[in-house]
DNA sequence: CCTACCGATCGGTAGG
DNA sequence: CCTACCGATCGGTAGG
């Protein structure tokens, strides 16, 4: 039992050390991700804290409230790459192989909550809400493409939106297998994505 | 209990016309994918057939059941597609790019049970199942690549393992997007597909 | 009055 | 194919 008998004239710190509201949301994030949001309960979550429901709901509201946070914090991340990469000075071409490039380093660095927003479903407000500024991002990295095509740097014969959903579709879909740690690191991951997207699979004269 | 006074003599239909088997699954796939399986209840699939939660479980065993039957069906497609093109003639590039394609056209003709297959989280054993079918697949299908990067017709300096998740990657992110019956259909997205993935994006002089 | 919890239970709803 | 339910578990909250 911590302290049963002595009183410390200090009012520091009282109760178990435990965890904040970030350990809670690390912990939640990694739940939904691993089980999907529906089917990850608080007490799941609370299980993989080792502590009880209501200690959960003593860090935060609601179940609801932990996707809202992980979801922003996977927008805010790709906002700001998109801004950035925008912003930069060059032809089009520079700044979408930038956007490429700056998104598959957020997306490693933010894996599990942009796994979560790319999972949504618009079951809920936060979801909804959510998945607005998703589109909002989507329609930015379009003109981007559309951008590029308009100055010839990338093949006039598809449709930009086309070729946005695909090249940034094969960004997201790295989620789905990318692990920190292992062989690849995050910038070298970045730098083949986007040399395989803009240049393509197949071997070519420069390649022997 | 059933039937405690009226005995009707005759055997015929009884009841409504109603839905049959196939019907419950279309609905109970198309909730799936649009709400995710663990969001979506027996009660919901129920309304949208506009029967009851009960007669629903008339015509299939439980909700588990019918996801098992809608992944069997999408890796059942993606299987007989893998089959089908590697026993194909020719070069390993040739029999790549026709599992590219064959692959898209699966994606599209089985959509939304493909769909719940990516989404797939391990969560019981039917997913777990599924799971293990896929990785097969993958398997298939990095061989294929391994085997294009030996015969020297697909960028050497690239892991074999990584250009096939790029690539499948690719091929499955349109489930996020792709609607059939819009202005491109499933044979020429799929050789955009495969044209895009092998020749990349940039503008080449044989594009001017 | 605070932070950091616990044991028990709330009203509703899940799959079956 | 329905009405009428079950065991259990859901997200969330009470007092201490």
């Amino acid at each position: 039992m911590p302290t049963p008998t002595s009183p410390p004239p200090a009012p520091a710190r009282r109760g178990r050390p435990g965890h904040d509201r970030e350990a809670v949301l690390a912990a939640a994030v990694e739940l939904f991700t691993r089980q999907g949001y529906a089917a990850t309960s608080v007490g799941d979550l609370a299980r993989a804290l080792g502590v009880t429901k209501s200690a959960v709901y003593h860090h935060v509201g609601s179940k609801g409230e932990l996707l809202a946070l992980a979801l922003d914090r996977a927008l805010a991340g790709l906002e700001t790459a998109v801004d950035e990469a925008t912003a930069a000075p060059g032809s089009a071409y520079a700044r979408l192989r930038a956007v490429v490039r700056r998104s598959v380093e957020v997306l490693v660095a933010e894996q599990a909550a942009v796994t979560l927003l790319l999972r949504v479903h618009g079951n809920s407000d936060v979801e909804r809400d959510a998945l607005a500024r998703r589109r909002t991002i989507d329609e930015r990295l379009a003109g981007l493409v559309r951008a590029a095509v308009e100055e010839g740097s990338l093949r006039a014969d598809l449709d930009p939106q086309l070729v946005s959903r695909l090249l940034f579709g094969t960004v997201n879909s790295l989620v789905e297998w990318y692990r920190p740690g292992g062989p690849v690191g995050a910038e070298q991951l970045a730098e083949v994505v986007a040399a395989v997207c803009f240049d393509g699979l197949a071997a070519r004269p420069r390649d022997l």
